[in-house]
DNA sequence: AATGAATGAGAATTCATTCAT
DNA sequence: GATGAATGAATTCTCATTCAT
């Protein structure tokens, strides 16, 4: 859970405000998006926003620890989709995985969509997620199971459709019932080939 | 386009102003989200803040304005989808006219997601766009053209997935792909049905 | 009830929107005290606030004109009380109908409070309400009714001291109970002096 | 003079800087009256206007403070006014006392007069000053000292009557001249009534 | 002459970030 | 190393006053 910043062990202390700060930071853009001040973070930390500050040198890099806990969670369950035998069944196994961790996580979501400064988060992502997910993607076409017409680059932007359909106050979508949406979506990645598809 | 808020005609003056600022607003919106500052609004227009106030009350009433633009351009659309005779055909129709709207504004969908006060602009829009269309939606599904385990209602949810595609600055999706992903969505639509859906 | 900035008569549209704002102002004053706003008066008057400004060329110089109407009503009364045979009946008379309109108006008191640049208005009020008094007060200290330790200049002091007990939303002093103030401090300036007085 | 809102005590800078934005605020509300803006204040004390607002939530809240102290100021007078033997020269002690504290900060008096939201702090200068003062009246009358046909409640009035009598630029009363009118006022306080008080 | 519109200079308040203890 | 304090740069909104029709 610890990322220290320098190569040796940070003092015990140091370490306790550094895992309430990441949790603190979690709950916090959970609940109340990306704009939570870090005042406020710091106050749910029981921290001074200076020692906010001495272990994350602003908002992003906040951000991005957060990011490398939740990619930390992610990637045993990516690995072992990427292990499955059937492709298919392995790259709708890790997308309930990623889908999972967002159905818990807002903010998570809220970074793929923002437009900011965040790309550096984007594609640590994409390499530690969405590249063994779309070699599983690219494999599963050779396979049969999915229909050619997609490229696998395209992954992400099918991940996010269903990500999108979790929302905490809508009362169209419970929190749960992307589920839903993935089998819909699953429907038409299954060959055989319903229509062609517009190109890119 | 002229949006006068009393029944005699604005001043041309105060029009252009108007018409300025709705314009302003308009891109602003699409460029840097809803938090735009109202005074970053004003300086694109080139009124001075006050004046900005003076015909908007707060950012709210902007939004609401804006979107009173963007619904209006809506209506003929929808309203031709409507009295389409092949209902799956019309649907289709109807939600690209609105996914061609958001394409190019990305505050429309963004209104959708956001959780704020912004519930009346929702119900807006479900009332004279999305309730037409889920009419539609059912008509479709009585045709036997749509699969049946899908909810006249859910058709907002899938909206925005094929909206969430649409992003101005990922580097996966041009502008224009949604029609790809709405084609997609549309496989997955069609009867018969490859899989029972999970329950809701 | 006119009171024209130039020799000749204004139009009769003119001098009618002249006398809504007087009144509307006179009302405003009164209700939201000094700082209402210009636009808040010019709406009451059904002008618009340019108009008002035509007229009067600011705050300042709308207060003025309140004034002057006030002190025009003020003025018989005041003629009377010196006309009167005993000085002492005649100062309380005075104080009363000075005290008569205050309390229906609290704008006036605030003006004699008021720190700003309202020195113009204080004079007049001085020239044209207090030296008369003040030429009473002197007399009926020689007709040996009033206790001689109190300077004639020392009057709108005293006018202060039982305005103060004016006030609109004061638990303790209804608006009408001015008279029992006036009636304690005419027990004070009444001869026999009971005590010394300290020096000034 | 120093008061942390916390238990324990501010840190020294903090201190001073409480000090700062009380003593201007003090002087500015006594030169400006109760509009001086807040941005003012902070300049007058050398802070920025965060740094205001870190310690004091609003405008009432300073003002707030800035009564406590003062009321801290009076307390001890108060408290040997009710200790005093002889009722009558109580209460013109304490009178004194408070008047004195007025005579050196406009903005008292002001807040007794002000219609808005000030409610708080009139009450409480009603328990902690003004219900002691009405106590020592009472007695006074019993001793036969102070007229009847007053009653206690008047108290508050009668020290504003006094109170106006202090203003900074007026020509007529200097700032030490209320002992004078403290005086007159305590000549129609004084037994036997010369006449009969209008009712209330 | 009358007016609706425009405006620039504030006002209150908040927040990411740095400083001093 | 930790922290409370400080801060400057926004942000939203208001108002006295001037301008254009």
């Amino acid at each position: 859970m610890a990322t220290p910043t320098s190569n040796r062990p940070l003092r015990v202390d140091a370490q306790r405000n550094h895992d309430r700060i990441i949790d603190a930071a979690h709950t916090a853009f959970a609940e109340q998006g990306l704009q939570v001040s870090m005042e406020e973070i710091a106050r749910r930390a029981n921290v001074g926003p200076a020692t906010l500050y001495r272990r994350f040198a602003g908002k992003q890099q906040l951000l991005r620890a957060i990011f490398d806990v939740r990619i930390a969670e992610l990637e045993p369950a990516i690995v072992a989709a990427v292990a499955a035998t059937d492709p298919w069944e392995g790259l709708l196994a890790g997308m309930r995985a990623v889908l999972d961790i967002q159905a818990r996580n807002m903010a998570f979501v809220e970074v793929l969509t923002e437009a900011g400064a965040l790309g550096e988060l984007k594609s640590e992502l994409r390499e530690r997620v969405f590249a063994p997910l779309c070699g599983l993607f690219a494999r599963a076409q050779a396979s049969g199971a999915l229909r050619a017409d997609l490229d696998p680059l395209e992954l992400p932007v099918l991940m996010r459709m269903v990500a999108t359909t979790i929302s905490h106050d809508d009362g169209c979508a419970s929190p749960a019932s992307w589920h839903r949406y993935l089998a819909l979506l699953a429907d038409a990645l299954r060959t055989p080939e319903p229509a062609a598809l517009p190109p890119r």
